[in-house]
DNA sequence: TTAATTTACGCAAACGATTGCGTAAAATGG
DNA sequence: CCATTTTACGCAATCGTTTGCGTAAATTAA
C-alpha cells in the first residue's frame, strides 16, 4: 500500500512492461503516446502516488520553479509583508518561495546568496544587509544568470531593477507634520549610513526643516547599525545632552525603542515628545500615547518586486529594461 | 575573467587535461589522489571561482542538506523566534533552512507538504494549521523518510517527535493571576477547537477556574479561527451580552483583538478589564493599560526542535526513539 | 498493390557530480 | 633482478527525468 521509498518512472514502466521513455511522455500528456497507453500509465501513476522527483527535473531542465527572497528580519512587520505580497504572485505563477535571512549579516548575507545561486534558484529578491560593496563582488562571481530585483534598500546604480518606497517625500511629510505640530528640536534616528533609504529619509527630514527655516543639527542626527546597543546609547546621549521635542526615527525598530525611550522619560517632557516612525507593525495604532507611523505599502511592493522578477526569468532573455518602481507612503496615526 | 555561466567539473578537467574524476576527487581531498595534482586543481579551481552545483550533488546523493520549516505567519513574532532558534542549530551543521508559511490554510500546507517531499528536504519541522486528520494522509502518502518533528500545534499520539511549551501550566498560572486580580467573569479567547494548543489552554483555563470555585461559562469561552471577523464578532457579542472583567487569550493576535476591544470600551469598565494573553510580540510591554503577556521559549523551542530533526536526520537510520519535549513560559507585565 | 506517411513506442544521451573498479607506472620487498 | 604492492589516475555507471532520433507497424494516398 505504502510504498517505503518514494516511486520513479523506472518503477512503472517495469510494471505496465513500457519503456521509460513513454511512461514519462505518457505522464507529461504528449501527443505522440496512444491515447489508451496515457490512460493506463496515469491511473497506475496516480495509483501508487507518483510524483516527479524535482531534484531530477530540475537538473534536467535547469531550473527550479522556485525564486528566493532574503530579507534582514522576517519578524520585522514589513518584511513579511513584503514576503507575503512576493508568495501571492510567485504562487499564482507556480513558483514557490525560499525565505531567508541575514540577521542584518554580510557575512551571512554572502553565503546565502551563494548558496542561492548554487541551489539554481530562478531569481532573487535581495535588500541587501549594508554592504553594497561586497554584495555587488558576490554577485559578479558567481558567474550565472541569476536575475535579481532590488527592494527597500536598493544600489544607486541605474542598471538593475529596483523596487522602493519614497523614502525623501516619506520623510519630508513626517518631518514637515511635527513641524506643524510645533516642534523645532527633532532629533532623527538613522539607519546604518551609506545604504540609500537612509540617504533619502534624511534628505527629506534635512529638507523638511530647512524648507521651514530651521537649520539642519548634526548633533540631532544619529546613525544607529542594527545593534540595539547603539541605539540605545544614542538615545541616552541625546536625551541627556540635547533634549530634543520630537523624533522622527528610520526604521521598525528605531520607532520602537525612541518610544520606550521617551516613555521613561519624565512628566512634563514624557507627554510632550512626539515621534514618528516607519512602521508597518500591526498594532502600532495601539500605543498610548501614539506612536505616529509612516506606513509603506509593503504588501504591493512585495508584489511589483515579484512581478518584475518573474517576468525577467521567464523573458526568454536579452532586450534587458531595468525597471525603477518607487511607491508612495503614508503618515497614520496622527489623529 | 568573469564566466558566462557557472564554471563545471568538466571545464576544468579539459583546462587542466584531467579526468573529471580526478578533479572531483581532488577537489573532494581525496587519498588517491597525488598532492601536486590536488594543488594544481584546488588552486586553478578557486581561480575559476567552482562552486559544485547542488543540484547535482543532491541527485547523487539523495539528500539536499537543508530542512524545511512550515509555520502559519513569519510576522507572528512567536514563530519568528522559533525560526531564529532553528536556523541557529541548523546553520551550525551546515544545514540551511526554508521557510514556508500556510497563512492557516489547511490546503497551502498540504501543496508545500508535497512539495518538500518533491524536493527531498531532509526533514520537516511542522505545526500544523489545522486539520491534523489531512496533514497525516499526505505525510503517509508521500512514501518517503521525511523525518518530521512537530511543534507548537502537535498531534495527540506519541509515534512522533513533539516539542511544546506547558500550554496547560501557562494557561493555569495566567488565569490564576487573572483570579488574585479579583477577577471573577474571565472570558477565554480560544483558538481553533481540536488542535492541542487550543485544547491544554483550555484544560489550564477549566482547572484554575474552578480550583478557586468559580464555575466555567460556557458563554465565556469563545472559539475563534483565524479570521479577524470571527474574533470581532466573539468580542462584540461577548461585551454586548456578558461584559467580562478580564480576558484570556490564547494566541498573539487575540491577545491584540481583546486589547484594541477593550480599548475602545467606556470608563470605567475601559480600565478595569485586565487581559492576559499568548505573545511573544517584542514590544507588548509599551502598552498602557498593561497587556499580560504569557512568553513561551520560542528560541529554544526552535533550538530543540532542531536538534530532535537533525539527530534523526544524521543518525544512519533504524531505532527511533520518539521525543517529547515540554518546556515552561513565563507571565510577564504583571507588575 | 505499392509507396508515402503517420502513429506509437524504445534506445540512448544528457543534466553535473560522485564512486567502484580497472590499470599503467612507480615504489617496495626479498 | 623479479614479484608484489602501492600510487595516481581514467573509464563508466549512477542518481531520476526529459528528449532527439530511429523504427516497426499501422494507416493513408495514388
Amino acid at each position: 500500500m505504502d510504498q517505503e521509498r518514494p516511486v520513479k518512472l523506472s518503477d512503472i514502466s517495469k510494471a505496465l512492461n513500457l519503456s521509460v521513455s513513454t511512461v514519462s511522455r505518457a505522464l507529461n500528456d504528449s501527443h505522440e503516446i496512444g491515447e489508451e497507453t496515457k490512460r493506463i500509465v496515469q491511473s497506475y501513476a496516480a495509483r501508487v502516488n507518483y510524483r516527479p522527483n524535482l531534484i531530477a527535473q530540475s537538473l534536467k531542465e535547469m531550473n527550479t520553479r522556485y525564486i528566493a527572497i532574503i530579507v534582514p528580519e522576517i519578524s520585522n512587520s514589513f518584511f513579511a509583508e513584503i514576503v507575503n505580497g512576493v508568495e501571492f504572485v510567485a504562487n499564482s505563477q507556480g513558483y514557490h518561495v525560499v525565505i531567508y535571512q541575514t540577521h542584518d549579516s554580510t557575512e551571512r548575507e554572502i553565503n546565502i546568496i551563494r548558496d542561492v545561486a548554487r541551489r539554481k534558484a530562478d531569481g532573487l529578491l535581495l535588500s541587501p544587509s549594508t554592504n553594497q560593496k561586497e554584495v555587488n563582488e558576490v554577485m559578479k562571481s558567481i558567474g550565472a544568470k541569476l536575475p535579481v530585483v532590488y527592494f527597500d534598500r536598493v544600489p544607486s546604480d541605474n542598471y538593475c531593477h529596483k523596487v522602493v518606497c519614497d523614502n525623501y517625500q516619506a520623510a519630508f511629510d513626517a518631518t514637515t507634520w511635527l513641524i506643524t505640530q510645533g516642534k523645532r528640536r527633532i532629533a532623527h534616528m538613522a539607519g546604518p549610513s551609506g545604504i540609500s533609504i537612509s540617504i533619502e529619509r534624511m534628505a527629506g527630514y534635512s529638507a523638511a526643516l530647512l524648507n521651514a527655516g530651521i537649520s539642519v543639527d548634526p548633533n540631532l542626527i544619529r546613525y544607529s547599525n542594527f545593534l540595539a546597543r547603539e541605539a540605545w546609547d544614542n538615545l541616552r546621549d541625546l536625551e541627556e545632552k540635547y533634549q530634543p521635542d520630537a523624533y522622527f526615527a528610520s526604521s521598525d525598530r528605531l520607532s520602537f525603542y525612541c518610544y520606550e525611550a521617551v516613555q521613561k522619560l519624565q512628566e512634563p517632557r514624557a507627554s510632550e515628545v512626539k515621534i514618528v516612525g516607519f512602521t508597518n507593525a500591526p498594532f502600532a495604532h495601539l500605543l498610548r500615547p501614539k506612536l505616529s507611523a509612516i506606513v509603506q505599502p509593503a504588501f504591493d511592493m512585495g508584489k511589483i518586486a515579484a512581478e518584475m522578477l518573474l517576468n525577467t526569468v521567464t523573458k526568454k532573455n536579452k532586450d534587458i529594461e531595468y525597471g525603477f518602481i518607487k511607491l508612495p507612503a503614508v503618515l497614520k496615526n496622527t489623529e
